[in-house]
Parts: C-alpha cells; structure tokens; sequence
DNA sequence: ACCTTTATACTCATGTTGAGCATAATAGGG
DNA sequence: CCCTATTATGCTCAACATGAGTATAAAGGT
C-alpha cells in the first residue's frame, strides 16, 4: 500500500478560521502516491485538484502518520504524509468548515470557549484521580494544567495536539469515547483526521508568530483591525490592539493603499496591502503577537 | 516498496557534534517499515539497534522524503521517513563523525569555516553571473547573500540545508558536480543522506533555542563553559560568556553538584547538573542563544 | 612574587513588551 | 447643530530582556 498524501487547507473568512473538507465534514482531501507523481507535492496537488476543484499555491509538510497494525489484519498499514496550505475561499466553493466546530475549546477569544475549558478542567479532574496510584493521579494533573494552562500557568495556544490526545486518552471525545457516554462539544471526524487538523493548526499558530504567513491568508486590501481578527480568530487568543499596530508598523511588511475602508463604523480606517516585495529581499523576524492576557 | 526509516543520531564529544554512520561514513541507519514494526518508532529503533547497537532514547520526526521516479524504472520509488535523536556516545562505538566534516562551512567558530564562506561566496558571485538574464542573476545574488549572510545581513545558523541546496544547485558539491570539476571541501554521502544531516543540523539548531534539549547532550555533571562550547558547538557560533551564564543562570534549569571540575588550568569551576524533575512541571522558555557577533 | 588562565560578579545603554491614557474622525439620534 | 457611540490612531511609562564591556577572584606554573 503506497502512502497517502492528505491535506489541511486552511483559509479565513469573516474572522473565522476555516478548513476544506470533503463527505459532509468527515475527511480531508486525500489520496495514494502514484507512479505518476513527480514529487510528493505533485501528487498531493493533484488529489486536491481532483477532489476539490481548489488549485494549491504554497503548501509546507507537517508530519507522517501511520497506523497501528491490525491483528491479522493486511500486512502493510496506512501512512499518511500530511501538508498544509493557506489560501482563500472562492466564490461558490463548497466543503468550508470553521475549524472551531471540531475544536471548540480552541477559541480563548469567545466566552463559550473559556466557559468550556472550565468545564474541561472538572472533566480532567475526575479523570486524574481515576489512575491507580497516587503518583499517576499527581502526574495526569500535572499534565492537565500544563496542557490546559491551569493553576495560573497561562493558556498557550500552540498546544492543539497535545489537548486533543488528552481529552482522546480521558475518552471524552467520540472517537475514544466509550458507546453511549456523553462528550464535549466539537464535530469528529472519520479516521485520524481530526489529529491531522490538530497537528496543521498548532503548526499555523506557531508559525504566524516568526514568519508573516498571515498575509496568505488576507485580501489584497485591508485595514489594521481586520489584520489583528485575521490573527486572533487564528490564534484563537484576544490581542492589545494598539501594541498589534506598533508591531504591525515597525515591521515594514505592509504599506497604505491611500484608500479608506468604506462602510465602516466609528471613524473610517485606512487601507493596507502586503508589500511582497520584502519576501525574499529581507530577513523576516515574523509577527510576534501582542496576546493580551486573556481576560 | 515500504517507506523506510532513517535515523540521524547525534552526540557531541569533545566540543564537536558527531553523527552515526555506517559503510565507512556514506550512509545513516535505516531500514523499512515492516508488518511486524507496532509504529514508525518502533521500527526506527529496532532497525537502529540491529544496524548499530545504539539503543535510541527520544527520538522526534524530521521530514519525508520522496525521490524522482525514474523513467522506464520500478513503478515505485524510495519514501525515507527521517527522525533525530539526541544521545551520548557510548565506550567504544565506532561509526560516529564530526558533522562539520560533512558541512565544514557550517563552522563558523572556527577561523577556518569563516575563511571558507569567503571562498564560497566568491564562486557563488561567478554562479549568480552565469545566470541567463539580469534579473535571474539579481534573484540569485539576492538568495546567495541572504542563505550565507552576506552585505551585513549577518549568518543564519539555521539555513543549513538552503546553503547545502544552493551548493548543490551551483555544481560545487560532489554529489552534483560534473566529473572532474572541483569542489568544495566537505565528504559527500550516497543518495540522499547529506539531506538529511543538513535537515537534521537545522532542526538541532532552531530547537536548542526554545527547548532546553541541549541537556541531553551533556554528561551527568558539568561546568558552564562545558555547556557553553557545546552550544557553540551545536549552533557553529561564538556566543558572549557572561550573557551566557547570565540566561543559563536565571532559567533555573540547573543546580550546582557542589564539587568543581578536576585537572583545570586557572580558577576551578563549579560543577552544575541538570534538574531533570522541572521537564514537565514547567513551561520551558528554552535556552536563547546570546550570540556574539561573529568576529 | 608575579603572570597566565579561567571563573564569576556587576554595570550600562538600548531595545522590546505589556498596559494604559488621550485624542481624532466618522455616523446617527435628538 | 450638539451629543453620543464607535472605531482609529498617537503617545507615554514601567518592567524586563539583551548586547557589550569592566572589574575582581581563584587556581597553577615559573
């Protein structure tokens, strides 16, 4: 069985972060490397193509997965090499998603998310002290407040992976759960797929803060503010918004059009593009983001 | 064909970071996924084992590989799943070498890996100018001088493998060059190993800077300028002595053994260790490198 | 005793970051 | 036309981090 190559294509629209699935939400575009293939990426261009009708631009690898093997199974698993792409939504494309449906606890900036990592902790709490020994129960409370940023430790947003195979392990997610238990909020997905979201959005999140990405994923033209919900919505976390600006600026990515953003509220905004011409001209230190703490 | 796993170990004596080898320095430990093999780890330490001796600790995923498929060749080609696992070199393996033997430009602490960017850059310079046309040969000198830091731009100890790329594009590396050409220093490997040293280096040398994974590369005890040379040797950069201390100090990752360091010229130096029990109870900022300019 | 060598403690200027205050410019209601 | 709500934008401040350098301590060798 070759490997298979999947992808994670991400895009943000009206604030939201979204993701390209196919089959009602349940898969990733995905297929078998072929004879035919130039190259990995090859390949995976052209399944998304197939797939999806979405023509791909840069597209980064994440991470091999495989399978564990079946007892008696076949003799050779799964192995699914995953890559994610930024892009944008066209017109009438189908199979957009909000990657909080199948995450919702990732969203620090709405207050339904805070309420539920509250409830989360319960959760995990009775969970740790399921273990056998006191030193296990001490051990998976460690865990949990590092992962989940308890005990004053501090949200940190990179750790998508790390609280999906938590809650995975605690059996409060469909696909661990046992038959017939209640779990949290958040759509699953077939197979390992909501781990490969998992792992593209820790992957995006930490990569918007050292390399400038998020103009990937911005129009052409755009004002400050909706620069800083483009990083919000994808960081998942509120940030100072004049801090936002003074790095925005000292930066010297973006430059104004001239133009003002029309129908606006309050007093109107001046528009901004990406200067790509810096791409490749300078070293880039990224974007770090002013989080503020999160209220 | 199955994919195969390949492993670079990597430890540092005497202040020189060494790789595992077999086949006199040509090739890295690998070998393919088997039916048998319960993950990708699994049958990465197994084939480690068998081929080296070397039982692997943590091990952390790099990068997969496909090659070109060649025509009127086998309907499949190579996938190489490549891994990184820090150690320590055991009494009496064999195998192990220095990987700036391998990239000797990657040095720049010694005087010797200084002078050769020089010389790298001054046939760089006559590549850029074979260029077809203006502008390719803009784009070129544009790239050459950020991947080597040249024009003030400062070295870039993380684009290993963009400087190995570059090399290799330009013919003056052995495994492109044409026959009889000259070429650079540096041993070459067979198909594509140096990749993936080079991939291997550049990830070591982001890590070390947001995780304090350098730990895993010292003895039991060990004094701060012990520490401070592998790091230098690590990153191919001279870093300011007391900044140095200063950031090792105030992370609280280590604490003195109380004894000093035996047989030392000039003033004896404490003897620190690491305090494995931290990993894990808190959120490790990682150990910044406070590198001096290059002189 | 003095010199070389390494260890270690401080100082200082500059830059970065988190937080907040103040003011500007628009639309819409009274 | 004034007032208010709303968003944009400019500016200050304290705390901390960082790059660089000076000064002093403690050993061995001649």
């Amino acid at each position: 069985m070759p490997p298979e190559l999947i992808a994670v294509l991400i895009a943000v629209s009206d604030d939201r972060p979204m993701v390209l699935t196919l089959d009602g939400g349940r898969l990733l575009p995905s297929g078998p490397l072929e004879a035919g293939h130039r190259s990995l990426q090859t390949g995976l261009r052209l399944w998304v193509e197939h797939q999806t009708g979405h023509a791909l631009g840069h597209v980064e690898q994440l991470y091999t997965f495989a399978d564990a093997p079946v007892d008696g199974g076949p003799d050779e698993r799964r192995v699914m090499i995953s890559y994610l792409a930024l892009t944008r939504i066209r017109r009438g494309e189908r199979g957009w998603r909000g990657w909080y449906e199948y995450f919702p606890w990732e969203d620090q900036t709405a207050p339904e998310g805070r309420d539920l990592v509250v409830r989360i902790a319960g959760l995990l709490e009775g969970w740790a002290g399921r273990a056998p020994s006191a030193a296990r129960q001490e051990a998976r409370r460690q865990r949990v407040a590092l992962t989940f940023g308890l005990e004053g430790l501090g949200w940190d947003d990179e750790l998508v992976l790390q609280r999906y195979e938590l809650l995975w392990e605690a059996g409060l997610v469909p696909e661990s759960a046992p038959p017939g238990e209640a779990v949290l909020p958040g759509m699953g997905m077939a197979r390992d797929e909501r781990r490969v979201l998992a792992t593209a959005m820790a992957r995006l999140r930490a990569k918007i803060r050292y390399r400038p990405v998020i103009y990937e994923l911005m129009p052409d033209s755009f004002t400050l503010l909706h620069l800083q919900r483009t990083v919000e919505a994808v960081a998942g976390q509120p940030m100072h918004k004049q801090n936002f600006r003074r790095l925005v600026a000292q930066q010297g990515l973006i430059e104004e059009t001239g133009e003002v953003a029309p129908d606006t509220r309050g007093r109107p905004a001046r528009l901004f593009r990406f200067r790509r011409e810096v791409i490749g001209a300078r070293r880039i230190a990224g974007s770090k983001l002013p989080l503020a703490r999160a209220v």
